[in-house]
DNA sequence: ATGGCAAAAGAGTTTTGA
């Protein structure tokens, strides 16, 4: 199986490089985050006919997640149970005896604020769930835009980010949550070195500086990592016009 | 010097992202 995720910042601008990715690149899932869209406004119609079916969760101007695939969708879920919350960040399916988790978790703005707490409390939500969701689905993808950046490699200059937002230890800590229930970063699993980023600020040249951070991940439960065969970043649409300013994280496993 | 770009809402400019 071939899944990836892909932070597309507004699927009503994006869905030409979305449609054109599955084409070259033909996933078994793509997790979209950041669709910026209703349901009644998500393009189902359009990936139908290149024959993907997808499942979505979004809102007007923000948030937004979805799943796209060739396959069924099974046993698919939204939100986090028992935590109100009105952004769309959450969505799941099981795709061939796999589950998929797609998340989009908040951003954070700044260290201190409002939204800091909020990204904070739904991590502790998501995580909980997330810890019951693997005991029932050994075989278990977490896949999105997690805005963390888990390790100093991970960021383009963290001398100058030390305690920032997506570097913070809080944030740290609870990305550490995810691989103290058994997750596993996929992609260091085959690329360990710096310099590997999967967004770029549209500000200041940040892609052709390769001024980034990796902030998009894959992570896999035991049963997925030890068939794991290929994990990459997908530089191709972030050099396209009117680019995302994520682009694709790939993993590749036998299943 | 914290800006710089891009998208959305909505009709000038503000909010948000990371």
């Amino acid at each position: 199986m071939k899944i990836a995720t892909w932070n597309v910042n507004s699927l009503n601008v994006r869905l030409p490089h979305v449609l054109d990715w599955l084409v070259a690149n033909k996933p078994d899932a793509l997790c979209l985050q950041e669709t910026k869209q209703e349901d009644s406004k998500f393009p189902y119609e359009a990936l139908k006919e290149a024959g993907y079916n997808a499942i979505h969760s979004g809102q007007k101007t923000y948030n937004g997640v979805a799943i796209i695939s060739p396959h069924k969708l099974d046993d698919t879920h939204m939100g986090i149970p028992h935590f109100a919350d009105e952004q769309k960040r959450l969505i799941a399916a099981t795709i061939n005896g796999v589950r998929i988790v797609c998340v989009y978790i908040p951003n954070g703005q700044a260290v201190g604020s409002d939204k800091y707490a909020y990204k904070l409390g739904w991590l502790q939500a998501f995580t909980a769930w997330l810890s019951t969701e693997i005991k029932q689905h050994p075989k278990l993808a977490l896949l999105g835009d997690y805005n963390i950046a888990p390790e100093d490699i991970d960021c383009h200059d963290p001398v100058a980010w030390v305690g920032q937002v997506l570097v913070s230890e809080p944030e740290r800590e609870a990305f550490k949550a995810f691989t103290q229930l058994g997750l596993e970063d996929s992609f260091r699993l085959f690329e360990k070195g710096e310099g590997q980023f999967s967004w770029w600020d549209y500000r200041m040249a940040g892609f052709r500086r390769n001024l980034g951070m990796r902030i998009d991940h894959i992570l896999v439960t035991p049963e997925l990592s030890k068939v794991s065969t290929a994990s990459y970043i997908d530089k191709a649409p972030r050099k396209l016009e009117r680019p995302s300013d994520h682009t694709p994280v790939v993993l590749e496993f036998n299943h």
